[in-house]
DNA sequence: AATGAATGAGTTTTCATTCAT
DNA sequence: TATGAATGAAAACTCATTCAT
């Protein structure tokens, strides 16, 4: 019975990750329950057997991905780093998720705003974004980032630019393997703390002259 | 017949703006061309008298407001003044767009990689980030940024935190009140041109403390 | 005033030409108004000042060309030739109208069971096979034409092989020269009259020989 | 599965013969999606199941019809009978396709010329009355047939009767029962072959008149 | 579990016809 | 007369979902 159920699992697994590449391929809309079915090497009439409908099939690959995202968010929030430290795990855990899932990113990227209700959605959003606050508004506390920007603001600014170079990659538009990857993780951290002006490269030089 | 060819713009320019306001409502693939009929006060037939198909609408709500967004970006890129007062101009272009027609922003943010081929609109996408990659460069080659970043991925980071405040305010999640905006517009180049880090804030100082 | 209905009348015949030169190349069906109109150099507004319908049209096309087709097929019926002269008169009179109006005649084959009401067309089609077999009973009564034969039947036959040969003409598969055309009367006659059979030419040459 | 493969065998059967019945009672433009589902007691939507579209069902109603009727007009074409005898075969085989499915043969005879594109079905007619004139070019050869009339333009006398009769039964204008058929294929030889006229009746007998 | 035939509501699009100008 | 914008009925086609097997 336990097999049975481990059997089933993986069918809704086949299922799910087929739907993936195909909502990744073509969006939500654009896609048949037919081109799921096919692409999972099943007879369409089985996808209604483990999802009440093809909505639910967007959902579930948004929950199960959301939630592990979550989790990770929250754990890098409350670990020990530094600010910035912690900045740079947001992102990686964001970019993490690109590497091993890219389809998944992809959906969730595309078809966030789009998943039946925006509104419920639009409450998911703010959970990453709120990690990222908090954590800028603990700099700010630290005296670490200045006081005189709002922290709700930077962390759109920053949240949005992570979201813009997983767009580049969905898009194919910026090369994303991995050194592409690791350089980006770097690269935001540097332009979000430490700002592009000339002057903010020697800040950290300033003080890394004067600690030493 | 002049006056007959305005009253025919006038009526095109009625659909144009109640599809704009529909797919904003519901999203392009939810709205029905009965909904766009409706919301412009005409029977559906008429709509097919001025575009050849729902697609053709969308198209056009994006390529009239893509054009003259670009047109600007450009305007602000070749005028003469500084690197960080053209980057403001860039962010002023865009949330000026927002604050003027947020119906059509809220299309376009939405519907971008829907519009008709992924592919062509990527090529368009290129085009506003070239810009701000081309004053960043710039800003480098001045001694005014830091050298040891990657100005395309500085540009998308800059891109993609206007891109995040704009959908922020589309999808309600943000006051998108005068203010606001003008606020959004100061912070955005604060914090990619000095970061967030407390001595980039000093920045302009720091430097003034060297050359003294 | 009569100068008037004149440029009336004239501007009923391009709208008339045209829609046969259309109805020709596309079939009625297929056919809009907008391309009669476009064809006849008018708004398609206009063609329902001239007609009540896109039907009326085509009927008013078959009409004119039916009644004179008609008219000149009663001529020759009524007139004094031999039988063989008759038939031969009643094919001239088909072909006829193909050289002058070949459009017309391309509406008239391709659309007759069609126009409307089946039935009624039925009716008319009776007509030129009637007098096709009046000429063929007098040749019978004469002792021209074989008495075994059915005459209504091979009314059809002879109308069937007309019908054909213009056919042939108007879909292109069979050259419509006036070559072409007059070998097609000379022939049609001589296989219905005489036969393929190589003793029925040589009839013809027998009964010459007993007049001789 | 068999089984499976049989029934939606026959389902698509169920279907076509609707199609027919209904094409040959509207016509092809006339007849909606709806009235052909209607007919064969199914929802619209599996019309589409079996077929691509509306238009496919005509093609696949005349492919199936016009593939079966060469094929039995090569098997006269090319059997051991003398010409008469062929061409009285090739009357038989198309009477008999009337008399077996007359709604088919309605439908093939009204719609031919639309059936897709005009130019491939001209192709496809070419080739009944192809093998009609290597029949009678082989009655020419063997001196049965007169030489002095092109061997083409007979063929089109003898498929253009055929043609009217069919269409006669077709239209209600003519007896279509068993009797009138057989009656029909006799006639249609006899006047092709020896003519109508009184002479030509005796075509075999003044041979033998002359050779005595 | 699995299949795929069957359903039918829903959508886009067409186009003959009307009508204000 | 002439125009072409405006209408809306009608039709083809799609596709998520159901269900008999």
């Amino acid at each position: 019975m336990a097999e049975r159920s481990t059997a089933a699992e993986e069918k809704r697994r086949v299922i799910l990750d087929a739907a993936a590449r195909v909502f990744a391929r073509k969006g939500f809309h654009t896609s048949r329950v037919g081109d799921i079915a096919e692409e999972a090497g099943v007879a369409h009439g089985l996808l209604y057997h483990y999802f009440a409908s093809k909505d639910e099939v967007l959902e579930t690959i948004f929950r199960e991905h959301w939630s592990s995202l979550l989790e990770r968010i929250h754990a890098v929030e409350s670990s020990s780093g530094s600010v910035e430290e912690r900045l740079r795990g947001i992102a990686s855990v964001m970019f993490e998720g690109w590497r091993r899932e890219p389809d998944v990113v992809r959906v969730v990227v595309r078809e966030i705003t789009r998943s039946s209700e925006v509104e419920e959605r639009v409450g998911e959003l703010v959970k990453p974004i709120g990690a990222i606050r908090r954590i800028i508004e603990r700099g700010q506390e630290e005296g670490v980032f200045r006081r005189d920007l709002d922290a709700d603001m930077s962390a759109i600014v920053f949240y949005g630019a992570i979201d813009e170079l997983i767009t580049g990659w969905v898009l194919g538009r910026l090369p994303g393997d991995d050194d592409a990857v690791a350089a980006a993780e770097h690269h935001i951290v540097a332009v979000v703390t430490s700002g592009l002006a000339a002057g903010g490269q020697r800040g950290k030089a300033l003080r890394a002259d004067v600690s030493a």
